[in-house]
DNA sequence: TTGAATGCAAAGGATTTGCATAGAG
DNA sequence: CTCTATGCAAATCCTTTGCATTCAA
């Protein structure tokens, strides 16, 4: 088993939570998985492991893992949020607005800079923030170039 | 009538769309507010001028303005979406956790460098993106401050 | 007159809630 | 045994669709 969701279960255990199967196995999904995942996404990753979980689990689960920052949210344009455990390294997402597929992306200095800016001339305490690129991807451009 | 509604109805005119009431009213409430609105905002927006306009009319005019660019379309992370006048200056914004005040910022030299960066190093073609800030406003950490 | 615009009701899709039961510790 | 976790059904909320009617040009 994977060090992250030994540490996250114990984590919880220390909580007052257990360690059930639907906990265990939403995050062995979310481990797999490299990019975000909506919840029908994760039901149907689930699905296909021959796991049945019931949707209000997951949500519920999600909300767990969210309290305590071991996944976090994100949303790409459409309806759904998507969840990803928690990266160590801080990134964004590159959003392929043809096929949907969706890339990490590393900031060389990220955006520390600007934040300091802001807090300064506004006076707001930036706790987070979230920033998507969309576009069209390495392959669709090969498939199909942007202008056509 | 303000220069830009005036100039986006002949612009939908000129392409076979009309100029009626409710588009007219729609353009008003958009430009009447600087923070992006969710749609229950809008018609919330529109009964507070005594105006009635349907949930599914306003969807639909949305989606008209949103092919043509005339706005732009956001998520603060809720499961809404919002919706501005595309902005003459390309910015940001600032969400309130607290209050949910949304407030604009522009970044001095923005993302472009990055932008550039990005397209080079994974050739993924970069058409948009989004960022928001999410944190304490100036008024909230009045009333109470962050680590509170 | 004619195609665009609108309203209304119903459908859809994601998410949440209430409640009774199952299960970990 | 006790409290957490789970499933199921129903409810909510935002958004979309189908269809009949109204209205701008």
């Amino acid at each position: 088993m994977k060090k992250r969701i030994e540490r996250y279960l114990s984590e919880l255990k220390s909580g007052g939570k257990r360690e059930s199967a639907a906990r265990t196995v939403l995050l062995w999904v979310l481990e797999a998985n490299s990019t975000p995942l909506s919840v029908p996404q994760i039901l149907a990753a689930l699905a296909r492991r021959g796991k049945t979980v019931n949707k209000t689990t997951v949500y519920r689960e999600l909300n767990t893992l969210l309290e305590r920052g071991m996944v976090r949210e994100l949303q790409f344009g459409d309806l759904k949020k998507r969840y990803e455990l928690t990266p160590e390294n801080h990134h964004h997402h590159l959003v392929c607005t043809r096929c949907h597929r969706v890339e990490d992306v590393e900031l060389p200095r990220d955006l520390d800079f600007q934040e300091r800016q802001i807090e300064k001339q506004k006076k707001f305490k930036i706790l987070n923030h979230t920033l998507e690129f969309f576009g069209i991807c390495a392959v669709c451009r090969r498939t199909r170039p942007p202008g056509a």
